[in-house]
DNA sequence: CGAATCTTTGAAAGACGTCAACATTGGTGG
DNA sequence: CCACCAATGTTGACGTCTTTCAAAGATTCG
């Protein structure tokens, strides 16, 4: 069998980036192999699903698939886009860096999720950094390709448009709320909406595992307010606290403190 | 000569929403003709300059063009989206109005820009309110013909898609722009921005006139804040006030309070 | 077992929003 | 054309929410 083991740092990230391949023998326990857009069982959420079956046999010559590991970088801010990618297992999240040095999380996502097509329909930047939270597969599919896919497919092209669209609401949503919500109600509706996008883990905490720093950037804070609302709250019996797990304990209580307007983070 | 003068309120938001018009006589000292696309000055701008010059012609039948009076509103938050709206002459503003019955400016939008297109796309409710900040020409394409442009013309779809891409972008920069910088940053940043997308009056202040509450809900302060800020400018010389007029007079120093990263307000 | 990373807590300073009173302006009807 | 009223703008005082800084625990991983 052959594995596909990522690079480490800024070579990994060319790597993938160019849609190469290193394949060493590794330790790796996750088989990386090639995975058909005919077979993903992500067809049906991912913005493929009007992709007719002989467009998706012809990706599979040109799509590769990369296996990262958590903490590495798929592609760098102002990089050249080289294509779409699409998160076919694991959770990545994108950030700015700012001026100062910190961090803003623009988005965290998930296995169906679409990345990196803003860049390619704009400026052919990347607008953002992707990183690996935790290891994850990630399939990329040169942007020819899907100019092509765009030209000849109205309604793919529909698709990715209503893609964007979501986005777009998506932002707006985050910058009203931002700007009109107190720390806690930002940290609430942020804690319903990843409860609500990425599930329970078997113990009933949010399936992500963020670090606090993480959680305060996603929300606008410093770690310091996130910590002491959260440790707040698990006083108040609103949340249990067990390391990186969060438990939205009373949620009645937790959407109310989000306030009405929280239906995105 | 046939004026078309616009209704006031609820009966002239139906009345543009469903592209109908209401003609009468009256004083408006503006011809609110019928404008062609062919003839359109704005094309070039547009995302409609990738249409075929029969697409084009076509168009004329179909669509029509609205005046509007300051202070109109043009369509509300969540009606459904009958088409797509291009401003030809004006300025509007379009913003969301929260649970607490404050309001979020989103975008301020300005000849030749593009309104509705995200609802049309997406889930087909406009997500905004918007309203004439002066008496403007607004045309208007129903949806119906707009999806046709886009499966017959895959460079129309791009473009729009270039189009949708950029708001996101101004949305996300602005919600970091919102998150990570101060009342004095987020207004400096606005100003500047205004300044570079609405161009200078005769007078050399920013060719766009906000009441102090709008420039305030803008930026994500209250009007107090947004007031003190400028006053405070003012006794620098940052800045000159007269009335809703803002000349920025010492733009270097207006761009170190603004910070980096402010490429958008 | 360290070293690095991540988390927690406290104290103090500052930014910003709220409230309330008042000034100014612009538009409307008499 | 003027008076008046509603909308808009201004200012001060005050309180609260957040951030910042500093220092110390806890955890993770090699």
């Amino acid at each position: 069998v052959t594995w596909i083991i990522p690079l480490q740092g800024k070579q990994a990230h060319l790597c993938s980036a160019y849609g190469l391949r290193t394949v060493r023998q590794g330790k790796l326990n996750k088989k990386a192999c090639h995975i058909d857009c005919e077979d993903c069982a992500q067809l049906q959420i991912a913005a493929f699903r009007s992709l007719k079956p002989e467009e998706l046999r012809a990706l599979r010559g040109c799509k590769s698939t990369n296996s990262v590991r958590r903490k590495q970088i798929i592609f760098h801010e102002n990089d050249s886009v080289r294509g779409l990618h699409c998160i076919h297992e694991g959770k990545v999240k994108l950030y700015k860096t700012l001026d100062d040095g910190s961090t803003q999380i623009l988005k965290i996502a998930k296995a169906a999720d679409l990345i990196g097509y803003r860049g390619l329909i704009g400026d052919g930047k990347y607008i953002a950094t992707c990183e690996a939270l935790e290891d994850s597969l990630v399939c990329f599919i040169p942007k020819e390709r899907v100019f092509e896919l765009i030209s000849h497919n109205p309604r793919f092209a529909m698709d990715l448009m209503a893609k964007i669209a979501e986005d777009i609401s998506e932002a707006e949503n985050r910058s009203i709320n931002f700007l009109q919500k107190s720390s806690k109600e930002r940290l609430a509706g942020a804690l319903l909406f990843l409860e609500k996008s990425f599930g329970l883990a078997a113990d009933g905490s949010i399936d992500l595992l963020l670090t606090r720093e993480e959680l305060a950037g996603l929300t606008g804070n410093v770690m310091e307010t996130a910590i002491r609302i959260l440790h707040g709250w698990e006083a108040e019996g609103i949340v249990a606290l067990n390391r990186k797990r969060i438990r939205i304990t009373d949620r009645d209580k937790m959407i109310s403190i989000a306030g009405v307007n929280s239906t995105l983070m």
